[in-house]
DNA sequence: GCGGGTTCATAATA
DNA sequence: CTATTATGAACCCG
């Protein structure tokens, strides 16, 4: 893994000497620091905190037969020996009388269906309808009018959920007769249950939703009151009490390349009205002045704003879309026109709204970036991993003359020290090609209590003590999904000058809820017990496993019996505590700020090198990130008991400029 | 590995 | 209550 990382990056010429990289080998670590002409503000890492009394060196966790140790966080009420996911309980009673799944029956004409429908309902149709036992924790005014945090809520709750749908339907057999839609399923349980919010329709700003804001499936834009046709382009509402269909005004559009539109300015949308497809049944035809067209025409006149939603292709996804929420606009004029089908089609071209800051314009710089790296305004280096990474990471600053952090040497992942040993093999599996979510033999699936760590696409699907991934003695190399931290970051990421903060880590991409971002790369620290610890005392650059991290909630929550408050928190099981130093080496990780309100988590991983396996420490996107969205995490607080006797609680304190409304003030 | 077509779905609405 | 509508999403194929 670390093999072959090459050392850093060569500068333009015309760099002053103090803050010229090196090119130095990986094997020549020196901890050379070129004159910290430009301060310390880096807001990055903290300094280190005093260790719990028990500290000893590292040894191994996790022996893989047995029981492991890993607390159980949800209801799936596994016992020592990892069933697998088709073991969900099926004794949980379909909750507030209605079953979810009655809105799946199908009409009886076909009588074919009902069979396949019967024959499967007892697994993973239970384990699903287990999914919609929960508290919907949401009041009716809330679910009329949002806010910031309701809409928050409502997305994460909602992908949370889409998660593990996904995760168990890709536990099924394949070529069964599967429903693939969890975004469907999810979402027709959220709304079931009344989970929602800005439910009641209106004009202009929606409570809680910021322009660039970004969303990833159509149902998202239902959950939080932006668009709430599920595929319809035109959303409309009666105005003032009048229910006639020439009374209604269009109020959201969402313009995601299915007609002609033009987009070139980012400030004027000429979008195309709706029907006149062709499809199975007939022909393509002449649009009708009627519904969503009308409502545009009626919009026209009476000139109420309209939202507009931009989808662009997701380029994680070919084959979905990501949609962003652009802000308002006022239709201005219509025509009629000839399509290509050669029949009549309606346009509408719709303005902004002066004084907004559009989303748009973004996405096309960043488009043209992706073109040309070299078209970044304030662009230092092209690529500050010197390919260590297979995806390159811009260095830029907008900002003042600065010209790059201080000099570390790029490595993409945690390096131990010899003296860490494995007291215990770690037992890979015999999967030939890779590890199905369904196969309740995987010893890999096992170890992780028989919740596959990631869905397809290679999200993760919850918070867990800790995670297991396979390992280089695992045969199941190509296609193996259990190795989402070992394959590389693929977000297209640029570290940039802030203002106040140092340097810090953005991302040209937009980034769904449950992505892999990257491991806190470097060198695991060994600190003596009795000796000091200079090295982290006075290093910025550390992350540390044993601090205090504020809980919060991010996996799908299920109410069940008998488990009452035990599942407070997705706390982590680490036997002993874990410090990295990026100080002298270190990967995009180091670059990341601290955050009250953080948009990024860490998530231990375990996983097997040469029979020995080691901590890793994963970074995953907490909710979906628009691009050129800061990433930043909680660094924590520092246990002040190391039990062995001073210890200045204001070490390494630093005033927070994270701007949150949450904001604690200072972090460490 | 795309782009286009097909299939299976949906929430809101009339 | 049911049918209709629609810039969806996943999958299949060449």
């Amino acid at each position: 893994m670390e093999g072959g990382v090459a050392g850093n990056t060569v500068p333009p010429n015309s760099f002053d000497k103090s803050q010229v990289y090196d090119v130095k080998p990986l094997r020549s670590l020196l901890p050379v620091f070129p004159g910290a002409t430009n301060g310390p503000p880096f807001g990055t890492a903290p300094p280190n905190s005093p260790f719990p009394s028990g500290f000893s060196p590292f040894f191994p966790f996790s022996p893989p037969q047995g029981s492991p140790s890993t607390p159980v966080l949800n209801q799936n009420h596994f016992n020592s020996t990892a069933v697998p996911i088709r073991s969900f309980r099926a004794d949980l009673p379909t909750s507030n009388g209605k079953n979810v799944h009655s809105s799946r029956k199908r009409k009886l004409a076909g009588s074919s269906s009902v069979k396949k429908k019967v024959k499967r309902s007892n697994e993973s149709e239970l384990a699903l309808a287990a999914l919609a036992n929960f508290k919907p924790g949401i009041s009716v005014v809330e679910k009329d009018d949002g806010n910031r945090e309701l809409v928050e809520t409502v997305l994460m709750r909602f992908d949370a959920l889409r998660r593990k749908v996904s995760q168990i339907e890709d536990s099924k057999e394949p070529h069964s007769e599967v429903f693939k839609h969890a975004n469907l399923k999810a979402g027709n349980i959220m709304l079931t249950k009344g989970v929602r919010t800005n439910g009641k329709k209106r004009i202009g700003v929606v409570p809680g939703v910021e322009i660039g804001d970004i969303f990833f499936f159509r149902m998202e834009l239902i959950l939080v009151g932006v668009h709430s046709q599920s595929m319809a382009g035109i959303d409309f509402m009666p105005m003032k009490g009048s229910d006639i269909e020439g009374e209604r005004v269009a109020v959201s559009i969402v313009s995601a390349g299915g007609y002609e539109d033009d987009a070139e300015d980012p400030d004027v949308l000429v979008y195309t009205g709706q029907g006149g497809n062709a499809n199975a049944d007939k022909e393509a035809s002449d649009q009708k002045l009627v519904r969503g067209n009308l409502a545009l025409e009626r919009s026209l006149h009476r000139a109420n704003e309209v939202r507009v939603i931009r989808g662009f292709k997701d380029i994680f996804h070919p084959t979905s879309k990501v949609y962003v929420y652009d802000g308002l606009f006022k239709v201005q004029e219509s025509w009629i026109e000839k399509g290509k089908t050669g029949c009549n089609i309606f346009k509408y071209k719709l303005v902004r709204t002066p004084g907004q800051t559009g989303a748009f314009s973004t996405w096309k710089s960043i488009k043209k970036w992706r073109a040309d790296p070299s078209s970044r305004d304030g662009l230092i280096l092209p690529d500050l991993t010197s390919g260590a990474e297979s995806t390159p990471v811009s260095l830029v600053n907008e900002v003042d003359d600065e010209k790059g952090p201080a000099y570390f040497t790029y490595v993409s992942t945690v390096k131990y020290p010899k003296s860490f040993k494995l007291v215990q093999p770690s037992v890979g599996c015999n999967c030939s090609d890779a590890c199905h979510p369904g196969n309740s033999n995987c010893p890999c699936n096992q170890k992780n209590g028989g919740d596959f760590p990631y869905i397809a696409n290679g999200n993760l699907v919850c918070r867990k003590p800790m995670i297991y991934e396979c390992g280089s003695s695992c045969p199941c190399f190509r296609n193996c999904k259990n190795r989402v931290s070992q394959t590389g970051f693929k977000v297209r990421y640029e570290v940039f000058k802030t203002r106040g903060k140092g340097w810090g880590l953005r991302s040209w991409d937009p980034i769904r809820a449950g992505t892999f971002l990257c491991e806190y790369a470097g060198e695991v620290l060994e600190k003596v017990e009795g000796q000091g610890g200079e090295d982290v005392e006075n290093n910025d650059y550390v992350f540390h496993t044993n601090r205090v991290y504020e809980s919060f909630k991010w996996n799908h929550e299920t109410e069940s019996a008998g488990e009452a408050s035990s599942n407070t928190g997705e706390a982590f099981d680490i036997p002993t505590p874990l410090i990295i130093s990026s100080k002298n080496s270190g990967n995009v990780a180091r670059f990341m700020n601290h955050s009250c309100s953080p948009n990024v988590f860490w998530q231990p991983i375990m996983y097997e090198q040469n029979n020995e396996a080691f901590l890793h420490i994963a970074f995953f996107t907490k909710k979906h990130i628009p691009p050129m969205t800061e990433l930043t995490y909680d660094y924590g607080t520092p246990l002040h008991t190391d039990g062995m006797g001073s210890y200045n609680a204001d070490h390494g304190k630093k005033k927070c400029l994270c701007g949150s409304p949450k904001c604690r003030g200072y972090f460490y």
